[in-house]
Order: structure tokens, then C-alpha cells, then sequence
DNA sequence: CTAATTTGTAAACCGCCATGACGAAATAGT
DNA sequence: ACTATTTCGTCATGGCGGTTTACAAATTAG
């Protein structure tokens, strides 16, 4: 009787174990995974000292923890201070692995993440998949992740769970696409056509993006917007280490936040919405170019080429970008603003207009912008990375499976 | 050595208790007060099947609830089913009370209400604040206070803390003013004019009229936004039954959101902010009325009335509003939107128009949009409450007083 | 009037963390 | 070198909290 190894969708009251002896437990493994996970190889004494029990509650709770080859002793540390030096922990390199996967336009991609956070395996396809039916893209998917799980077995690893990113929106049961444009797939369930031995999650490739930012950016606070612009624009919003996700799941749809109230008509029933301004087709439109593959490689060519017209519609974008992340900012106090996904390649020629309209709009000191580093890698580490959470949250159920 | 009985300001990591056993009881105990206050009258045996816990266990936890004052036994209840007839507990009517406490700008208000939610004592006073120094204020608002506490205690009440709504601006340290424009007051400690026996808290009315809404209304959902407006135009957005903040506490400035980019001039250093169209001075000026004392009843009348004046104004209001909350609601997909505090008076005009507006901008089924029962009770009844809350959130700590 | 059902409590038990003491392994001082 | 000091990890003991099991009390069903 496993529980649900983790959750994308944990908008309900967020579900808190039992608090009885067993919970208190679980938490506490957590705790240790968690802060051995964050601060690198770590004493005992150390980890008790950081979460508050005595280091004889934590030496059952690590002895636990190596047991079932979540953790590893790494040996005596060099001792630099008086006292016995501790015995340095870190987090096991084998054990369970995150399956991180992606469905792009234009590509497929899978990974495994160890617990560490090492990328241990990969493989990519690329292929045009705008149009094509749901069922022979995932019959390739399977034969990568395959791939990709047999490489990580073969270094000790083995797959805890299976996270794919996908350009669409999807339910809030985490395995059905309920809307795929740029795939032109609709209430497709993943679930029926991925490998049933491997727990499964899907999520938007938005949500992931910011995930990876959130977990694995420089100095990301715990409150940011994460913009980004891959199917329309999206706009994820963590709050407190957590992301917003709505009730029906839809937040973060920057892409119809009204920019002129009366301009050109947007095909959701709006008018003047952002993404008439600084959408894919709007932008490429104002820059006088054609529609067609890799669009905004192009664009990010021709603005780095000095084309005046392509710098120009950038520069337009960023604008109404600005404008409508003005309203965001204000609504939200978000420590800081990060433009990952396409808009990261872009950045150079978006973020001037962009920062000039959110300061001038702006009383106090302007909420911060940033450029993702992680760029068109955030979803597929966001996808591996959550599963590699979901592992450390809850410690004792994947030890059941081990 | 008393943790502090309640934070208005939960924003950073969310302070869990210690993950020992003692914390461990102590969220039982929470659990049980809670579950108790939320469904009436129950039995040890209902208690224990709602929160998971045994029957035993739930017998010494409220033996322990009831001997420190906070849960009530009824006696046997009504035997409808068969099997023995349990006995009934009830949150207390007596022990501790929330002090609610409310400066506007023409009244100060104070109120105590019991655990069960009962107002048992209150007082008012009507006097123009606006523009007076803090020390005089406050010396009426103590007076107020200690006369409510005192009838209060004549029901056997004692004060479990004082929560006061402001019509501004307040720090992060719940306890000083940043800026309340219609007071003039700025960077006012209120903790050092009030009486220092009682807990203090002070917050934005807005957030407590929001938290109102979220506990007293009567389906509210959990992820909503609550509009209203006093000082400025302000959204408190609640996700997940709690207040979001923002980083420095200043979530919720609906008012400047651009709604129409090239629009007036605003002081904020945008232009076409919210405020300039749906502000209480603009509608008053595009009402064609003088400025004056209850310009928002004014406006009311007028309305009521007939006056085509001021029914346009009203309704040009309710769509630029309609606007901004487009961007809202496409941003963080909440389950409904409420109108408080002076909206809520104005809201047969102002519907109709934001409505419309929200509708035809919303692509699948548009936001429901209510209003707020409690109106300008709100604040008042969300601080009070507020102090209740925080009981019914740790116990244990208030029976170390009690 | 008996059987069945449900409630509340008491006693024994188990699990979890705290406490305090100890040996081990390093540094600091003489 | 040798001892005192400091810190680490572990062990035995104990307290505390919820569970399990059993049972008496109070009601309904037949």
C-alpha cells in the first residue's frame, strides 16, 4: 500500500500525513534527506544541529536512511576544528533515479537524475511532432525512456518515477493532455501509453521550467514569475517554494492579461491580449518574417544580425510584456522576475523596453528581471528533478520499493 | 517562554512546529479544536473518525482541551442511531476571546468575539480621523478597548489577543504603519500607543476583510480574490485558505494595474492605473459630485436615485475594473472573485458592466463574481476572528495563559 | 428480554525522541 | 610526550503519545 510517490497537482489542502508517530517519522527522514541534499556532505552532529533533534534521534534516522540506500557514509572528514571529526553523509549517488521526459514541438527528450542531481543519463530525437497522432510520438518516447532506464540501471540506478514535460495544458489528475496546440492533441491520457511500471506524472513544460529554476537556479528566492513562452505565454507563479496552480489548474496565463483594452481580437474572446503583442506569430509578423520551422532561432539570429525591423518588434514585445507584468508585479510582490524558456534567448532585445515599462509604472524600487540559465533545458531537469523531490519528501515510501 | 500567539504575516518558510512529540501533540490538539469548531457539536467518536486519530486517543486529548477551558462537554446527545449515544463537545463559550479592532477614517470600531464566533461585546465610535496625529487615536481606541474587554470579562471572557485593521499599509512586523494616506500617518509603532498587556496584531483591512470572507462567509472557496476599496483599490488573493503576501508584503495592489497603457497620468508614475478609472475620486468626478464625507454612500444615494451621472460613472467603473480583473483572474484562475468593503454597497451598478466585461474577455466559463454578505463588517469581524483563529491553531499555547 | 451496535475508558504495548553517560578521535596547552 | 579539552557517534534508560485490546455503559432491533 504505497502512497502516490508524488504529486504535481497538490492544490487541495495540501495533504499533511497522519500526525501520529509513523508520520512523524517520515517527516523526520525527510528532514534529514532534505538538509543533507542542500548543504553538500554533512556530519551527524551537523544535521541534528540544523533540524533541531539530538544527534542520537538523527543516528537512527541516517542508519535508516543507509540502509535502504538513500544515503552514503563517505568516511571520516578532515578534521579542521578540536573534537572527533564526524563522519561525512551524503546523498546516495545509486539508489532511486528521477525520469524526466519531454514532449517538444520539434524533439523528445529523456533523462535520469540521481539523487545528487547528476544528469546520469540521457538520449534526444529529433523530429517534427506538430500534427502527428498521439500514439507513434509516445510509442517513441517509451523506446527512448527505455533507453534511458536501462543506461541508468547499469550504473546502480533504478527509476523511481517518470515526469514528462508537455507543451499543453493538462488535468489535474497529472496524466491527461487536455489541450495540445501545437501537437493538436486533445484529452489525450499519457497514462494509457507510457510504460506502466514507472509512476507517473505529466505537467506542463511552463510549470516544470519554473521548477527547475526554482530548485536549481543560481539564487532563485522562494517568490518569483516565472515567464516564459513556449505554446502562448505563460507566466508560473511560486509562492512560497510551491507553485500556484489554480483551481482548475489554469494560472499563469500572462498571454491573455488585456495590454490596450480595445486592440486587435485575440481568438480567446479578448481584445488587446498580450500575445496580440508579444505572442510567436505577433512578433514574427511585426518583424515583416515567414512562418516556419525553429522561429525563434530565427528571430534571436536576425536581432543578433542587427536587423532593425526584428530588433524593432522586440522591442515592441518587451513593451507590452512590461505592461502586463506591471499588473502581475502589483497584484503579486514577487521578489523577482525570471524570462526562461524562449524568451531567454531573446532577452538581450527584449528586456531593455521590458524593464523600462515596469519601472517607469512602478512607485518604489522595480521588481528585479533575470535571464533563466537553464534556458530550453528547464523543463526536461524540472520533470527528472521533481521525481527526485518527490524522493526526498517522502523518503520511507520509495524505500518500500527499493 | 510563549511562542507568539499568531503571526499576520505567516510569508516565510511556514514556521513549523518541531517535529517531536510534544509538537506532535499540540497539532492534534489543533486538530481537534478545529474539527470541533468547524462541525458543531460532536461526539470523542466523530472527533476521532474525521481526524484519524483512535477514540483513546482522542478521549485524552479533549480531557485535556476541556480542563484548560477550550472545549465544552454538552452531555449525552439525542440517540437517533443505535449503539450508546455519545456525549457532545462544543468549542467554549467561555475562556478565551479575539479583540477585533478597526480605525477607519470616520469611526473607530472594537468587538470581542468568543471561540464559537459569537460576538459578545462591541463599541463604536464616530468622530473623523482623517488627518488627526496617532496618540490621540489611539488614546480613544485603548478606551474602547478596555471597555469591551471589560464587558467581555464580565461574561468570562478573558482576551487572548487584539488584531487591529488599518486603512494602510503595515510592515512585516504586524505592528508598525508604513503609510495610511486618508490618516496621514507614516512608520507609526502602534505596539507602543496600545495596551501592551494583550497580544498585538495589526494588518491592512483589506486582508482582514478578505480573511472575513474566506471564514464567515457562506460558500466561500478556498482560492479566491477579494476586492475592495477603502484606501486605493485592493485584491487580497487567498490561495490555499491562507493570505497570499508577497515579498514585502504588499500583494494586492490592484489599483495599478495598467488598464489602459497611454491612459492619465497617475501618482504611482504610471498611467492609466486602475485607480484612475475606478479610484473613488475619479468617479466622483466623472459622477460630476463634490468631494466630501461619505462619498461612497453619496454615490449610493445618487444611484439609487437615478442619476444618470453617476450611474455612468459607475458603470464605466465596473469595466475598467472588468479589465484589470481579466489579468488577475487569467493569472491565478481563482474559483470566484468577491466584492467587499465599499464595492460591495455599490455592486448593483458596478456588476453589470464588469461582468460583461470579464466575460467576453474569458475564453471557457467566466469567473463567478459575488458579493460580499458582510460588507463593511469585514475588517472588523476578520481581525477578531483573526485572534480566534490563532487558538484554534495552538491550543496549547493559549492554555499555558489561560 | 436478548442480540447487536456504538461510545467512552482503562491497561498493556510499541515506537519515537530526549537525556545522560561513555568511548573514540581530534586539537591545545604544558 | 602527555594531559586536558572538545566534539562525535552510540548505548541504555526514560518519558511521552498513539495504538491495541478488552470491557462496561447505553442505546436500538427483533
Amino acid at each position: 500500500m504505497t502512497a502516490p510517490l508524488h504529486e504535481a497537482h497538490p492544490a487541495g489542502p495540501r495533504r499533511v500525513l497522519p500526525d501520529t508517530q509513523q508520520g512523524m517519522r517520515r517527516r523526520n527522514l525527510a528532514r534529514v534527506m532534505h538538509t543533507v541534499s542542500a548543504e553538500g556532505p554533512l556530519s551527524r552532529a551537523a544535521v541534528a544541529s540544523r533540524i533541531g533533534l539530538t544527534r542520537a534521534a538523527v543516528s537512527t534516522l541516517v542508519d535508516e536512511l543507509i540502509r535502504t540506500g538513500l544515503l552514503d557514509e563517505l568516511g571520516p572528514e578532515r578534521p579542521g576544528r578540536v573534537g572527533r571529526p564526524g563522519s561525512a553523509l551524503a546523498v546516495s549517488g545509486h539508489g532511486p533515479a528521477g525520469i524526466g521526459a519531454e514532449i517538444g514541438v520539434d524533439h523528445l527528450a529523456v533523462c535520469a537524475v540521481d539523487l545528487r542531481g547528476q544528469v546520469r543519463a540521457r538520449a534526444v530525437r529529433h523530429a517534427t511532432n506538430r500534427g502527428r497522432a498521439p500514439e507513434p510520438v509516445l510509442e517513441e518516447l517509451t523506446a527512448l525512456v527505455h533507453r534511458v532506464v536501462a543506461e541508468a540501471e547499469g550504473e546502480g540506478l533504478w527509476p523511481a518515477g517518470l515526469a514528462v514535460a508537455v507543451p499543453g495544458l493538462v488535468a489535474r489528475d497529472a496524466r491527461t493532455v487536455v489541450r495540445a496546440p501545437n501537437l493538436d492533441w486533445h484529452d489525450t491520457d499519457l497514462g494509457a501509453l507510457l510504460p506502466a511500471d514507472i509512476p507517473l506524472t505529466v505537467d506542463n513544460e511552463a510549470n516544470f521550467g519554473a521548477l527547475a529554476e526554482l530548485w536549481l537556479g543560481e539564487r532563485t528566492p522562494e517568490d518569483f514569475l516565472h515567464v516564459s513562452a513556449e505554446i502562448g505565454i505563460g507566466a508560473a507563479v511560486v509562492v512560497a517554494g510551491g507553485l500556484l496552480r489554480g483551481t482548475r489548474g489554469f494560472a499563469g496565463e500572462l498571454g491573455h492579461v488585456p495590454v490596450q483594452p480595445e486592440g486587435p481580437a485575440c481568438p480567446c474572446g479578448g481584445r488587446g491580449c498580450l500575445e496580440q503583442y508579444a505572442g510567436e506569430e505577433a512578433v514574427l509578423r511585426a518583424a515583416g518574417l515567414e512562418l516556419g520551422e525553429d522561429r525563434v532561432g530565427l528571430l534571436a539570429n536576425r536581432a543578433a544580425e542587427g536587423d532593425e525591423n526584428v530588433r524593432g518588434a522586440l522591442r515592441d514585445a518587451g513593451t507590452a510584456l512590461g505592461i502586463a507584468l506591471t499588473g502581475a508585479v502589483n497584484l503579486l510582490d514577487p521578489e523577482s522576475v525570471v524570462l526562461g524558456g524562449a524568451l531567454a534567448g531573446l532577452a538581450p532585445w527584449l528586456l531593455p523596453s521590458l524593464e523600462a515599462e515596469l519601472d517607469r509604472r512602478t512607485a518604489g524600487p522595480a521588481c528585479p528581471v533575470s535571464v533563466s540559465r537553464l534556458g530550453p533545458e528547464g523543463p526536461l531537469l524540472g520533470a527528472a528533478h521533481s521525481v527526485v523531490r518527490a524522493v526526498l519528501d517522502d523518503p520511507a515510501a520509495v524505500a518500500e520499493r527499493g
